[in-house]
DNA sequence: TGTGACATGTAAGGCGTTACATGATTAA
DNA sequence: TTAATCATGTAACGCCTTACATGTCACA
């Protein structure tokens, strides 16, 4: 059968940053990685147990207060392996999933009222959207010097701007 | 639990500008929605029988030849009524799932081998895409007629040709 | 002392992909 | 006559979402 599974290799290459715990992980969904990928805590904590199986991760216990202990996972040898083979590999292009325009594609006219009404809210939903990307970029990369030792990262956002950007002029045309 | 189930409103679209068999709502997805949707036949096929016991659609029968029969479907009533629904409701934001980008958010050094094969390699296929969807536009709007009679489509069209473009411009840069 | 964030799981069920399977029609 | 396309299905399985469930910790 043999799906995707994209999700192992963001896991992967954010525990090859860093040691994280399941719910770390499931943070970063909220905000960097949110901006290009989703997943829900639901879907990470079976997948780290399966991974782990899979000996590409394992995990260290960290005591937090008097009761809780954390997992924090971290990559292994196998795991940084199949990390680094993904990364050669040709990337593929989904097509983008975009609701709006899938109900643009069957509105034939042009004057109608449903479009002005969906083209006005769209366009506050990108405008605020882009607004909190380039919150991102004030707080991330305020000057040149993350933007070099990060620069995967801020190319990824710098994309994300351009990308609100050109949709909210194309929004504007319609 | 209900999930989205947007392929149910393409469905109901397309039965909606005129009868189509499961074949050609596949074909479908070759061409046009799927600059913004994918789907396979056998996925297809289930959907349209479960919709047929929902009344949404319904189907009557086409001889072609001398022995194949074919189904030909037809959007029914409530069928039209859940699809004008959908189209008056709140359109939600996916993120995009690009998987190039996602590698890409994971490569911090500016100078790496890698970045510059993979960014070569999104430049050619981003290329090639943009050129086919510059193809469809002079296939499909060669004039201003189209254009208005087919609004929606033209302007998804006109969309993907500006992402497109924007992403290429994108790519240079890095 | 209570609220919100931290932290970790499981279960049910829908959605989507790949593969398996079969047969008819058309045009070279 | 044979290859490509038309045409319609099912099966297996992995992925993802929603909901259910429980408990701790920090801070006000």
């Amino acid at each position: 059968m043999a799906q995707k599974n994209r999700l192992q290799y963001i896991v992967l290459g954010l525990l090859n940053i860093e040691s994280r715990t399941g719910y770390d992980l499931t943070k970063s969904f909220d905000s960097d990685i949110g901006e290009f990928w989703s997943a829900n805590h639901s879907q990470i904590y079976p997948l780290l147990k399966k991974m782990e199986q899979e000996n590409l991760i394992s995990h260290h216990e960290v005591q937090v207060g008097t009761k809780l202990v954390k997992k924090s996972y971290d990559i292994m040898s196998d795991g940084k392996k199949i990390f680094n083979a993904w990364l050669e590999e040709p990337s593929e292009i989904d097509s983008s999933h975009d609701e709006f325009i899938l109900k643009l594609y069957f509105i034939d006219d042009k004057k109608s009222e449903l479009l002005e009404k969906m083209v006005a809210e769209q366009l506050s939903v990108r405008s605020d959207k882009l607004e909190h990307l380039n919150q991102q970029m004030r707080d991330k990369f305020p000057d040149q010097d993350k933007r070099q030792t990060q620069y995967g990262h801020y190319c990824v956002l710098k994309h994300a701007i351009s990308r609100e950007t050109d949709y909210i002029e194309w929004l504007k045309t319609i």
